[in-house]
RNA sequence: GGCGGCAUCGCCAAGUGGUAAGGCAACGGUCUGCAAAACCGUUAUCUCCGGUUCAAAUCCGGAUGCCGCCUCCA
């Protein structure tokens, strides 16, 4: 089994073969901290964080590196907005970060470098760009010349002449050709600025990410990945100033993402439509988000609506739900595995799937067709097939785990919605457990006019009471479902 | 204007040459005092036209319709 890559680059799949055997180097472009995360954040987060896991799940020792930018102009400008420094800024949205990115269960990379943590890097390969004729000065700016690097337009597969004509540059004087970007740019007196043997100033958008992914991983490296977006001008840029620095390929391998559309549009901060992770958590539990991007192959445009993540709500429940099943039925831990052959088909096939360019869409498939066959042999009625069971479900499990799936015991997963629930319909949870016991007690006294009465009651705020052996249980109904009903 | 992508069951979504995964929803059945959950069963020939091939959702050409990038953006 060989993992295959989709190559930005090339425009194909490609057998992925790291540069050391054993190694993985991967650098993944990370935010800009000058406000919280939206769910296209979260999905680019996701579906590295899987790739992260997967890499690691095949047994290669993995250096992942993703930054923060955190000096910008965007940055300067909310620290006037919010008259706090531009290192308070960074500081607060980076926390606010790690919020968003630790309920996602976004595993933390190896190296997390700052930009603003790396200016003498930076400075080192714009004085070399300088030196070697790749970069010139100009009213205190630095600036790439595209020309002097033959390799200009490759990654993003722009004719340079066409891009020049489409003419949406910004004509600038001090530039020799419109296509050359600022590795420098001087500062303003009140903005914050660096002594530089070129000038003080700050850094340009692009120079970050290369200074960085080579002092932390080196040229070349294998994987480099972002939102589709950053392809150009970002990683052509990034692509450009590297290799006309380093004389060596860059990136071996670039992965990008697919956008975010909101409703069937795009999700933008001029429309109005972004949606915080911190609001989607306030109604959903983290896994609803993560599988229902990788439903999605990563690299496809996915649209959110209210219907898919209630879909997507319910599956991921009937998942949870089969865990329960199945522990319930297997009841102690000291019951032995027994492999299971149909079993391990799936698993095969599940590993197929990822090792094809990520395929979590169809990787999924599996699992759910496993989550299907653990059922099955919780309803046998032969106890004998018990270590079967356990075999499977330890299967099942572990493959949702390596999705970042089923991190939480049911009753975590269950409670959490159940109170978010509660708060919503403005109920107690006293009040309900009273009128659970008492139409148990109708129901004890064969009074089932009144037993469904309650159910009827519970029903129409949103909840569902579920009798067994064990007495009554409570769910929050599906909210789509419910809505078709109101 | 340039570059690129997409069009598969009611909805979401895999599938790049051999007669279509999975999820959600729906319907029938088992179970239940009634329900729910779970399980079993049922539900598609892939936008249209033409071509290549023994064979195409999958390759080629054309049409139509969506969308993204080319400017900060995950």
């Amino acid at each position: 089994m060989g993992l295959k890559i989709y190559n930005t680059f090339s425009g194909k799949k490609e057998d992925f073969q790291p540069v050391d055997e054993e190694k993985v180097k991967f650098y993944a472009c990370g935010v800009t901290v000058y406000d919280h995360c939206h769910i296209g954040h979260a999905r680019s987060a996701i579906v590295f964080d899987t790739l992260y896991r997967y890499l690691r799940a095949k047994g290669y020792d993995v250096t992942y590196v993703r930054n923060f930018t955190d000096i910008d102009d965007k940055i300067i400008r909310k620290s006037i907005e919010e008259k706090i420094s531009w290192r308070e800024v960074g500081e607060k949205y980076i926390r606010s970060f790690y919020e968003d990115m630790d309920a996602l269960r976004i595993l933390r990379p190896t190296h997390e470098p700052r930009a603003t943590e790396h200016i003498d890097d930076m400075i080192m390969l714009v004085e070399k760009l300088l030196r070697k004729g790749h970069a010139y000065q100009a009213g205190g700016d630095v600036y790439f010349s595209i020309e002097s690097f033959k390799g200009y337009g490759q990654l993003s597969k722009r004719p340079l002449d066409e891009m020049i004509a489409g003419a949406r540059v910004e004509v600038d004087d001090k530039k020799k050709n419109p296509l050359d970007f600022a590795l420098w740019k001087s500062s303003k007196p009140d903005e914050p600025s660096w002594d530089t043997p070129f000038g003080s100033g700050r850094p340009g958008w692009h120079i970050e990410c290369s200074a960085m992914s080579t002092k932390f991983l080196g040229n070349p490296f294998d994987i480099h990945g972002g939102g589709k977006d950053l392809i150009f001008p970002h990683h052509e840029n990034e692509r450009a100033q590297t290799e006309a620095a380093t004389d060596t390929t860059f990136v071996n391998y670039w992965m990008h993402n697919g956008f975010v559309n909101i409703e069937k549009e795009k999700m933008s901060k001029s429309i109005g439509n972004t949606l915080l992770i911190r609001d989607f958590l306030s109604e959903y539990h983290p896994e609803v988000l993560r599988l229902f991007f990788l439903s999605t192959h990563y690299r496809s445009p996915v649209d959110y609506s209210e219907k898919s993540i209630e879909d997507t709500n319910s599956a991921l429940h009937r998942l949870y739900y089969t865990v329960e099943r199945a522990l319930g039925k297997i009841k102690t831990k000291d019951i032995g595995a027994r492999p299971y052959s149909d079993a391990d088909v799936l698993e095969k096939e599940f590993y197929e799937a990822m090792d094809d360019d990520c395929n979590t869409a169809l990787a999924l498939a599996h699992v759910f067709e496993l989550s299907k066959m653990v059922n099955k042999m919780v309803d046998e009625e032969d106890e004998s097939n018990i270590p079967h069971l356990v075999y499977v479900n330890d299967l099942f499990l572990s493959l949702a785990n390596q999705l970042g799936l089923l991190n939480d015991e049911l009753n975590v997963f269950e409670s959490q919605e159940k109170m978010r629930h509660l708060t919503r319909e403005g109920l107690q949870l006293s009040s309900l457990e009273k009128a659970i016991g008492e139409r148990t007690e109708a129901r004890k006294s064969k009074d089932y006019q009144k037993a469904d009465e309650i159910r009827k009651m519970l029903l129409e705020k949103g909840i569902i009471l579920l009798d067994s052996q064990k007495g009554t249980e409570w769910r929050v109904k599906n909210i789509s479902a419910a809505k078709g009903e109101r």
